[in-house]
DNA sequence: AGGTGTCAACTAACATGTTAGTCAGAACAC
DNA sequence: GTGTTCTGACTAACATGTTAGTTGACACCT
């Protein structure tokens, strides 16, 4: 397999932090970014000469990446991105949904009006920006109701947790060309979402909240057929 | 706070695998044993001794203990075992809770005769345990229970992650004496769980799940009264 | 006595030399 | 042409030397 492209990585130069963390956060946005292809493989040494810094940090960096499931080290022979896989995107898809659908339903349990009030705003923000078709900002809205109901459950690290569970959903999701039709239909269900929340309901919210999340791997699974290449069957 | 001590550790003269898996594996069991008190520090040094290794596997290990939130690693000064919280003993809690009942719905929607057989056998033989006062047989007959319930979601990796994500519970669980009243309990929490899953009601057999799962949590809530020396406020 | 500055000891992070396992391809046998 | 063996280049893992940041204790000043 090809090797991965060093110069698609970001901050080469930004000397901030401590070496381990610039090459981890850079090469993990690259592969979530799928800058660097599922599958390719990943020198060392052209990190190395990248970043300018010495083996250690890069072990370190791919070492982290290696536990998430980013890359695959294969002992004293190389350093691999993932591949995806349908059956690797339907279990990080089963985690997301639990997590999604146990913080909805605890939303619903514990609703403030604080919270209403946000998650109100921002379906009135998204019609809009998908009115404008202003994709790109639509999505992050759409990130962001998600986090506002993770936060009522208190647990901080619970936007950060489900995205580490189920990275291929997100990788995969880049394939997907943007239907705006979809669009449409996201704030369709972020609205009965949010009303059982508004009535407290749930079981209501929790139903509601499976039915959006399974929306989106419902949408991966062509995926594999177009692109072959990046999946491991 | 005191250092661990080194002895504790199992397989010191173990010569297989790799040394880096060696040092990860034997160290992590001895912080989830809590042979390895929380707070305490770990001189790599030590480790270096006694595994008879270089700083570099020993470092390698303790990184990803650090991922996994199991050692809190402070830059260029030390090495402490994470010290239990009742914040994050609730916020394991919560993942734990949210991928219990999403598998136990799961099993509800998917039943099959071989599983629902192993679920009853499992019951009946715990119920033996809990007669013969085998309390160590019992408990792992209860994991098991877990454990069937988790495979008929095909996510294979899914018992491991319920157990990486909530570290904490399992620390704390070991601080309780076990009532054997609870025992009797757990039984009667397993066959409506079965129940439910016997007649493919989702809905019940994730209620039922979610009801037994906050009982451990709502036990371990005064623990942090009874020993305060190995929590952090 | 209470607060402050300095310094020495200790630590993790980083650099680099060394070892051993893996794999692709060449050479060879059939 | 096909299958096998060998070999050399490449890789991650490990050992060890070096650097730089943190901490706590002690002396010192107020």
């Amino acid at each position: 397999m090809a090797d991965v492209d060093v110069s698609k990585l970001s901050l080469p130069d930004n000397t901030e932090g401590l070496p381990t963390d610039r090459v981890y956060k850079s090469v993990k946005a690259a592969i979530m970014k799928l800058d660097f292809a599922p599958g390719a493989t990943i020198r060392k040494a052209a990190l190395c000469d990248w970043f300018q810094v010495s083996r250690s940090p890069v072990a370190d960096a791919l070492n982290r990446l290696s536990v998430e499931g980013l890359v695959d080290i294969v002992p004293q022979s190389g350093t691999h991105v993932a591949k995806l896989s349908m059956r690797a995107i339907r279990e990080d898809a089963f985690l997301r949904e639990a997590l999604e659908v146990a913080s909805a339903r605890h939303a619903a349990g514990h609703r403030s009006e604080k919270t209403i009030q946000r998650l109100t705003r921002n379906i009135e923000m998204q019609t809009r920006q998908v009115e404008d078709a202003d994709i790109e900002e639509a999505f992050e809205t759409d990130v962001e109701f998600h986090r506002i109901i993770m936060e009522t459950t208190r647990v901080s690290r619970l936007p950060t947790t489900v995205r580490t569970l189920s990275p291929n959903v997100d990788r995969a999701r880049l394939l997907m060309v943007p239907a705006p039709s979809r669009l449409a239909d996201t704030i369709v269900e972020h609205k009965s979402i949010l009303d059982a929340i508004k009535r407290s309901d749930g079981d209501a919210a929790a139903n509601a909240m499976r039915q959006h999340v399974r929306q989106l791997v419902r949408r991966l699974e062509p995926l594999e057929a177009v692109r072959p290449d990046i999946f491991s069957h």
